[in-house]
DNA sequence: TGAAATGTTGGGGCG
DNA sequence: ACGCCCCAACATTTC
């Protein structure tokens, strides 16, 4: 008798509650990652996951049990699987989508009902969503209140080690990761990601190591500003699980323990991984909010359809240099600095009145990152609708912010090489920009440049009379 | 993890 | 010398 182990969001060895379960029960461990057309993730999360689980094979080959690879619906895959395999169980980690949740209660019961013995373990989060709750008993609508709960609970039981070895099940059949075509061949346009990331456990790993060293220090002020690179970049790695929460808690506080100075940037880095947490939090008890407004009165919002202008934006030809350097970075890199992310997710939403969930969508196929609960709840965040959202009118000013936070325009210079030797006074509006800077700059507006495809001071007028009309209900 | 409009204050120019 | 006005600079309110 074997037990699968079914990895779905949780590609790593290490800190792998449902893995270590199964390498604990003595018998021969089956890994197993299904592809399934009906849940398929976006373009870029795609070509993440093709190295992910490169990465993975490569490591449970070391131990001893290799992955298998199947496509198809996941239960159907699981039931022959098991028969194949002589299983006596599937053990996995929970996820917390609402999809997700349906597929593995009804894969559950469907494995009980055949003698299967299904277990499910915390792997995705400090605590379950079901574990925290306000005084009375309610969840946390909040994020400061529920993120003091959650850090009252820590520590949170240290992570588990690695499997040392891994009896296996021999001559089981796999696919050949290849005939998946995760990564895009013609047009290649994940050819600069590469450069950019290395999916894996083992880089997940080297990729803390070098924040916990380096960026940690002035976290707090330097992850507002774009061009410093400041962050941790850990989110597609934290996505696709190849390292935990729980892993990355650990660590920080372990660095801020053995260094009292970086005890600040530790806490507001921890604090970003508390939004991780209430975003899937929030999903799970609420999950009505993946598609529509977590608060009922937004449920009508008078959203405008306007194709062309969707399309100028997911291009990074809006005019607004902020928002076309962030949509050009994700197109590029398959990322976006966060900072960036609100000011062009607020100028989908609150200038071009276009509902979040087409904005949702786009980043859910171009973001490495991808991730269902925390794009979500981040464009409900933006657009107002959310829990502890910001207002609807608290509107950015796209020329403002990218003044504030990249006030050199290196930033800027580093993805619109059609601006990059603009004067510095003019690079975030350079419609103001004199004949004379526009040529000593090799700029034409409205050919080398858009212009902008809206008026700020008017759809911010806008915006605020489309609010009042949703409001008089 | 806003921005703009409106209100208040105080220094200085000027008749 | 005085009052008036202007307008930064800052604070508060409103969207």
């Amino acid at each position: 008798m074997s037990i699968i182990v079914w990895f779905r969001q949780d590609l790593r060895l290490a800190d792998n509650p449902a893995l270590a379960a199964a390498a604990a029960s003595g018998k021969p461990v089956v890994p197993l990652y299904i592809l399934d057309p009906d849940m398929m993730p976006g373009g870029a999360s795609r070509w993440w996951l093709h190295g992910s689980l490169d990465a993975l094979a490569r490591d449970l080959r070391a131990l001893g049990a290799p992955l298998v690879l199947r496509r198809g619906s996941a239960r159907d895959v699981l039931h022959e699987l098991a028969r194949e395999a002589g299983a006596s169980g599937v053990f996995w980690n929970r996820c917390y989508e609402p999809d997700a949740i349906a597929r593995d209660r009804a894969i559950e019961k469907s494995l009980a009902s055949q003698g299967l013995d299904a277990a499910s373990f915390k792997g995705a989060l400090l605590r379950e969503p079901w574990e925290i709750s306000t005084a009375a008993g309610m969840p946390y609508k909040v994020f400061t209140p529920f993120w003091r709960a959650l850090a009252a609970q820590a520590p949170f039981g240290a992570p588990l080690p690695a499997p040392g070895s891994l009896r296996a099940v021999p001559g089981l059949a796999t696919d050949d990761p290849a005939s998946w075509r995760l990564r895009p061949s013609r047009p290649d346009w994940a050819a600069a990601f590469g450069d950019v990331w290395l999916p894996g456990e083992r880089a997940a790993r080297l990729r803390l190591a070098a924040f916990l060293d380096g960026s940690v220090r002035d976290y707090g002020e330097a992850r507002n500003m774009p061009a410093r690179e400041a962050t941790s970049r850990l989110s597609p790695h934290l996505h696709w699980g190849e390292i935990s929460p729980r892993q990355i808690w650990f660590a920080a506080q372990a660095r801020a323990g053995e260094q009292p100075a970086l005890a600040a940037g530790v806490e507001s880095f921890l604090r970003e991984l508390g939004w991780r947490e209430f975003s899937h939090y929030l999903i799970c008890h609420w999950p009505h909010m993946v598609d529509r407004a977590w608060k009922p009165a937004y449920g009508n919002f008078p959203w405008r359809r306007d194709e062309s202008a969707f399309r100028l934006w997911t291009k990074g030809l809006t005019g607004y240099p902020i928002v076309d350097a962030g949509m050009r970075e994700l197109w590029r890199t398959g990322y976006m600095h966060n900072r960036v992310r609100m000011i062009s997710a607020s100028f989908l939403v609150k200038d071009l009145l276009i509902d979040w969930r087409e904005g949702a969508a786009w980043f859910e196929d171009t973001l490495v990152d991808a991730d269902l609960a925390c794009n979500r709840a981040g464009w409900q965040w933006v657009a107002g609708s959310g829990a502890d959202a910001a207002p609807f009118f608290r509107i950015f000013n796209p020329v403002l912010q990218g003044e504030k936070f990249d006030a050199d325009g290196a930033y800027l210079r580093r993805h619109l090489p059609e601006l990059a030797r603009l004067d510095t006074r003019f690079i975030h509006r350079p419609w103001e920009a004199p004949p004379a800077a526009l040529d000593a700059a090799g700029i034409v507006p409205g050919k080398t440049y858009p212009l902008p495809i809206v008026d700020h001071a008017a759809a911010r007028a806008r915006a605020l009379a489309a609010l009042a009309k949703v409001q008089r209900r």
